[in-house]
DNA sequence: TCATTTTAGAAAAACGTTTAACTACTATAA
DNA sequence: TTATAGTAGTTAAACGTTTTTCTAAAATGA
């Protein structure tokens, strides 16, 4: 049914070594030699078995991505970007969702191991990523970080201008005139903490002062959109708009946008005149709604690119060869839309 | 670095077919001798090479999902309850996009199989897989076809009930005194067409005649959520809008929806009061616009642990031990919005 | 007691490649 | 002519398991 190097080596009157010399090109062979191989190679429908070239190379060809949450679009598109420059490398990539919860991270990322990947991405639940270090001590693979800044783990990282990219948008509110602008971050990570600086940053170039009570973090366990629409940001809303004289609202990021905006949805706000919106991370639905809202877009596809290369990279050098770890900025814009 | 079975032996003072047994449970083995082997194992802190457990047991434990369109969320949710199912039974997935490209979905497949995986699942871009015969007619591994029912190939199925769940959604309609009811399908494939049967179903029973010109399908080829915005179902919906006094629309799926919904938003239409709208395919983002969009709910994630369940059957059966294919449905509910 | 069966483990084959080491032959140069 | 280098191919080792086959000792039964 299924042909090995062997019958193709029988046939074209050759030993397997020649064989495999003549499908990888890793050796001189005649021309008349090479014809009758892959002649041989065609009329038995001859493929290569991976298996047993895995084994021998000691490699598998496949990356594992571990992705936070699998539901959040952004990873999605991250997921996409990656797949394609792996796959035009003759890379799979194997996708596995945490869904938010450190356990089944480390679960994950020992199952992937065990499936002997090559090289991981890693788009971790919370900060602390030290538990890699032990897993991949005597398994030394390389590991890049995506999104968030690991502790008691080194590895390149790929993240985006969080702070820049937080600014800019505060700075466009604080420019149409609003003094009184909420800061609604969902997790508070490095990543948020950032966002927060490019808060503080517009509004001190503005000259306005910071009121603690504008600046609102949500619960850690995220849950799946249907339940974050009544969720901690929710509530954080209804208090905001009911008791602080807030005109305008960032949302640093685009899972605690909706909670945020269910809540503005139900009161008779009108938006932009009564209150301004704006989040980071721009998704589809943002057009959807009337009106649209205005985001800081990060670049996912191109962030998986560039971890799909980086990964390439890592896993062309030699490993113990030196290596100086990378940290790659991804630029985000402004896109402004209705809401503001 | 990496210890082997052969370390463990030697480790153990035993042969390393014994390490084999014992931690395979495959032999008895004397209680005094395991004990040797597990302090071994645990010493070196050995893990079996899966590479070369593979080769010889023959399997890769790897699934494949072939998916054509990614980045529509109904996939995206097959694929999470899909991966859930095969990871406790010990399967990593591999998720590749197809992009609704007839040409990459091919490409797709032979990857896969170059990957030696051990399963597919496929979502494909269009009914014609005569190619599938072919590629899997040396290399005799279980298919499993998802969302579409597909041709020249024959193979276990799944699909949701559609012509109920178009069926349910136009009758909810009818009995609020439409009569002219468009139906809008992005794609004319064979699970479009059965919504339209549903559709037809239910205008029978409600005796209202079927008018061919309120019956429209996009093109075929479906881009981004983004290109669809101003895609071939927005202009449909324009032209119905403008030149058919239609009252209600009814969307066979979910990317037509943002072509359809675009529209609508752009008139100055009052939804539900001048035109009612109820769309195949339950999304998040369907109850953030202003009114929430009545929808026919699939259930993708039970179609995942379906497709998996029937994945991991056929596994364990023996290849050429008699099987016949099931054709699996998952049923569809209507949840109520403000739309109609 | 002696033949038979059971048990615990060892030895070795097998999975299908890649690749290092080797061989025989041919071409080149002195 | 003879040493040297290059060419084209073969042989065999290696990758790290699982599993079949084999062996020796112990247990069982008559």
């Amino acid at each position: 049914m299924k042909s090995s190097i062997k019958e193709v080596a029988h046939l074209a009157q050759v030993s397997i070594a020649t064989v495999s010399y003549v499908l990888n090109g890793t050796k001189r062979v005649r021309p008349e030699t090479e014809k009758r191989v892959m002649d041989a190679v065609r009329k038995l429908n001859y493929q290569v078995n991976p298996l047993a070239r895995n084994l021998r190379k000691g490699e598998s060809k496949l990356i594992g991505f571990v992705v936070s949450d699998f539901g959040n679009y952004f990873f999605q598109e991250i997921a996409m970007g990656l797949e394609a420059q792996l796959a035009a490398a003759g890379y799979s990539l194997i996708l596995i969702d945490s869904k938010e919860q450190k356990e089944i991270e480390i679960e994950n990322v020992k199952n992937l191991i065990a499936q002997a990947v090559d090289a991981l991405v890693i788009a971790p639940t919370t900060e602390d990523c030290s538990y890699l270090s032990l897993l991949l001590a005597n398994n030394p693979i390389p590991a890049i970080m995506i999104d968030r800044r690991p502790e008691g783990f080194v590895s390149d990282l790929i993240l985006a201008t969080n702070e820049q990219g937080a600014y800019e948008a505060v700075k466009a509110l604080t420019e149409r005139g609003h003094r009184n602008i909420a800061f609604m971050g969902e997790k508070r990570d490095s990543t948020m903490l950032e966002r927060l600086q490019g808060y503080t940053r517009a509004l001190e170039e503005a000259q306005i002062p910071i009121n603690a009570n504008y600046i609102r973090f949500g619960s850690h366990s995220s849950g799946s959109q249907r339940i974050l629409k009544h969720g901690t940001m929710y509530h954080h809303t209804f208090d905001l708009l009911s008791n602080h004289n807030i005109t305008a609202i960032f949302s640093g990021n685009n899972m605690g946008t909706i909670g945020i905006f269910s809540c503005i949805k139900e009161t008779n706000l009108k938006v932009p005149e009564d209150l301004a919106f704006i989040t980071f991370d721009d998704e589809f639905w943002l057009t959807m709604t009337s009106p649209a809202i205005t985001a800081v877009a990060q670049n996912p596809d191109e962030m998986g690119k560039v971890a799909g290369n980086l990964v390439l990279e890592r896993l062309r050098k030699n490993p113990d060869e030196e290596y100086s770890y990378q940290e790659i900025r991804i630029s985000t814009h402004l896109i402004i839309r209705g809401s503001i």
